[in-house]
DNA sequence: ATAACAGTTGAACAATTGAACAACTGTTGT
DNA sequence: ACAACAGTTGTTCAATTGTTCAACTGTTAT
């Protein structure tokens, strides 16, 4: 079956319409890139301990249960999205919400979650 | 390495802290499942959107270059996440978004892309 | 009734991803 | 210089996930 050809058009107007709006792929796939960061269990638990107060690795490993190995991991991931900042104080290393939109869109997730 | 105790417990102060409000593992998972739905670059496009104008599943199809089957599936995972209702007319079945909040985790996302 | 078509659904496959393990950096204190 | 420890990173493996294909519903019109 012949992608987005499977059907016939049936409401072109629509789709004209909406489709001058569209962004391009780049836009989408960031997007989604970001979410997906938002989309695990672990990484959500770290951003709430982290939005709460600052805290080391070690910290967030005894906090969560979790192997230094893991937390770091998912650290990294969160580093690389700029949604946590990290800050060397001897052999440990504080980190912390890089912003507020993080703290913004947890409260939008939870007000969700509280209706549905 | 054991898990959570393959460090010493640097600051029991704030591991304390936090730990006492820390939400229960439910929480989590619920928060996180609700942002892996937004983590995927087609169900972003679909949601993208439907907050433009309703449109029927071959409209979302033909604007976004893609089967009707995977259309239809994405918006399986989406309605069961309560983002989007449908609407039947006849054959076709209008799909919109459910509520605001859609609309409200959106910009937040947008808001950290266009900074970072 | 039955043909036509919008939409749904299940199974299978490829690609992605999180966790664990082990090896490695980098900093501190002796 | 070296031991100790906080943190990082690469690899491997199991589990999850998105897409496709094919078969199936359900509604409309003849």
């Amino acid at each position: 079956m012949e992608i987005g050809t499977d059907c016939e058009i049936l409401h072109e107007e629509t789709v004209e319409r909406v489709k001058q709006k569209l962004p391009d792929d780049a836009f989408f796939f960031n997007l989604a890139d970001l979410y997906k960061i938002f989309g695990d269990s672990t990484r959500v638990r770290i951003l709430w301990a982290l939005d709460i107060e600052e805290m080391c690795v070690c910290d967030l490993a005894v906090l969560l249960n979790l192997t230094k190995s893991a937390v770091s991991h998912q650290l990294r991931i969160l580093r690389h999205a700029n949604l946590v900042k990290p800050r060397r104080a001897g052999k440990e290393v504080f980190y912390s919400l890089a912003d507020e939109h993080v703290k913004e869109i947890f409260e939008k997730g939870m007000d969700h979650i509280q209706e549905g």
